[in-house]
RNA sequence: GACCCCUUCGUCUAGCGGUUAGGACACAUCCCUUUCACGGAUGCGACACGAGUUCGAUUCUCGUAGGGGUCGCCA
């Protein structure tokens, strides 16, 4: 039985890095059958940990990286907050006592021997590598305070918990062989590592919480991504999956995902193929789902949902020209309001040509006379009052979506017609024309 | 400083001794088109460097350089 963790230190909110290792994790263990497992560390932590793992919790969510035990979950190999659980780290700390291999430092603190021996780590990612024996100081593993080190309630949990497989970051590798030594003083079998490379900044720094596309809350769920498209990204920056497509669900994830196939070279981090990526996400969902996604973003500006029809087919029609949820507002708000703002350059352009207010009044005339109001018929219309007036339709088009709209682009002037309804086309047409 | 990992277009990558070095994002041009987009087509653009091994290296080995990481009583 396959048992992988995820184990944060709770932060307050899901680092990109730290999402794509739960991801692969979460990957592993779905694909095999396997228990996946949240586990926070937090021993450091006297200051609110709940409200800190909250964001960690929130984001993983987000995701969809649903966990078998943990937080919220239970499990029977808890509790899972380290803070709780130090009769555990106790009663381990006695067995490395007992067989000699920790001494008492004047202060209080307990530090392990290291056995100074040559350690082999076996990794599903960087295959085999051998760290000499080491000149280092022996490890700290409880401080005077009592409280403990991180190398060592790690593997303790990971022995406790009975964890068969650990993703984690690569620059957790160095200090692997720390672990293995421990693991070794417990006559513990380590559990198969796989060092998964870093997620670097586009100038290739390392990704700190303060850069574009580090937290998951602040900059995928407030900034207008689909889960499932960060999600997919995210899968693909540091693994590729033996398929031609780049967007792939995550069923086909799960099931493509191979271990030895994960890069042992970092990744930058590339903001615009993440967006891409939502763009492709974006232009699959249902009228319906759309509106769902994008219905924060709308409250957020200040539109106002009256017709849940229209407001899903609004947002619909705009969906193959935004990659993110953020930019909708912008390309709709006029279905929801009359007094739409006019695009400046478009004024200048529209009191150009004499002859224009005329186009619009024909235009106006010919929707009036409608007795039926669909996309098809506000199109004949339109057609209809252009040869009226010896004009292309083209040449009406966009007089009419500045008047609708009060925009130079958009959805197609029919569509836009349709939605608003009769009524609200020909106000709009009015106000247009009373414009100064 | 010591140790560890890494190195193909600007970015993500395919490649696993012999390829016109392929794809995606971005960018450019064209087509489509009532706008903006989408879509389609084309183009631009890479094997870090130096030695080996080999009939032949992007691919294997070593070295150099560069990047990243670790050496905490942080996690």
């Amino acid at each position: 039985m396959i048992r992988v963790r995820f184990a944060p230190s709770p932060t307050g909110d899901l680092h990109v890095g730290g999402a794509r290792t739960a991801l692969f994790n979460w990957l592993y263990a779905r694909k095999n059958g396997g228990t996946f497992i949240l586990r926070i560390e937090d021993t450091d932590g006297a200051r609110n940990t709940d409200e800190a793992s909250a964001g960690i919790l929130k984001g993983l969510k987000w995701l969809g990286l649903d966990w078998d035990e943990g937080p919220e979950k239970g499990g029977d190999y808890g509790p899972y907050y380290q803070s709780q659980r130090k009769d555990i780290y106790d009663r381990y700390l006695a067995k490395l006592e007992a067989d000699g291999r920790t001494y008492v430092e004047e202060n209080g603190a307990v530090r392990f021997k290291f056995s100074r021996t040559a350690i082999t780590v076996h990794d599903m990612v960087c295959g085999d590598v051998t760290f000499a024996p080491t000149e280092e100081p022996d490890m700290t593993l409880r401080r005077p305070d009592g409280s403990y080190i991180f190398h060592f309630v790690n593997v303790v949990d990971d022995i406790e918990m009975k964890m068969t497989h650990v993703f984690r970051g690569e620059d957790h590798l160095s200090n692997t062989w720390k672990h293995i030594d421990l693991f070794n003083a417990f006559g513990a079998t380590p559990p198969t590592y796989a060092h998964i490379p870093l997620i670097l900044n586009s100038d290739s720094s390392k990704m700190s919480k303060r850069d574009a596309g580090s937290a998951i809350e602040g900059s995928y769920m407030n900034g207008g991504f689909l889960p499932d498209a960060v999600f997919n990204y995210l899968c693909l920056l540091g693994w590729t999956p033996r398929t031609e497509a780049e967007v792939l669900d995550r069923q086909t994830l799960t099931s493509l995902f191979e271990p030895s196939e994960i890069h042992s070279s970092n990744a930058r981090f590339d903001m615009q193929k993440c967006s891409w990526f939502n763009a492709q996400y974006l232009r699959a969902q249902s009228p319906e789902d759309l509106l769902v996604a994008a219905r924060p973003f709308l409250d957020r500006a200040g539109l106002v949902i009256t017709d849940e029809a229209v407001a899903a087919a609004a947002v619909f029609s705009v969906k193959e020209k935004v990659s993110l949820l953020t930019e909708i507002p912008d390309w709709v708000h006029y279905f929801f309001r009359e007094d739409y703002p006019y695009e400046a350059d478009v004024v200048t352009k529209l009191k150009a040509k004499p002859e224009n207010p005329a186009l619009l009044q024909a235009a106006a005339t010919a929707f009036a006379a409608q007795t039926e109001w669909s996309e098809a018929s506000v199109h004949t219309a339109i057609e209809e009052a252009a040869k009226g007036a010896s004009v292309k339709p083209g040449a009406l088009m966009p007089l009419l979506r500045f008047a609708l709209s009060g925009q130079s682009r958009g959805p197609g002037v029919s569509t836009i017609a349709h939605l608003i309804g009769k009524d609200s086309t020909l106000r709009r047409i009015e106000r247009t024309l009373a414009l100064e």
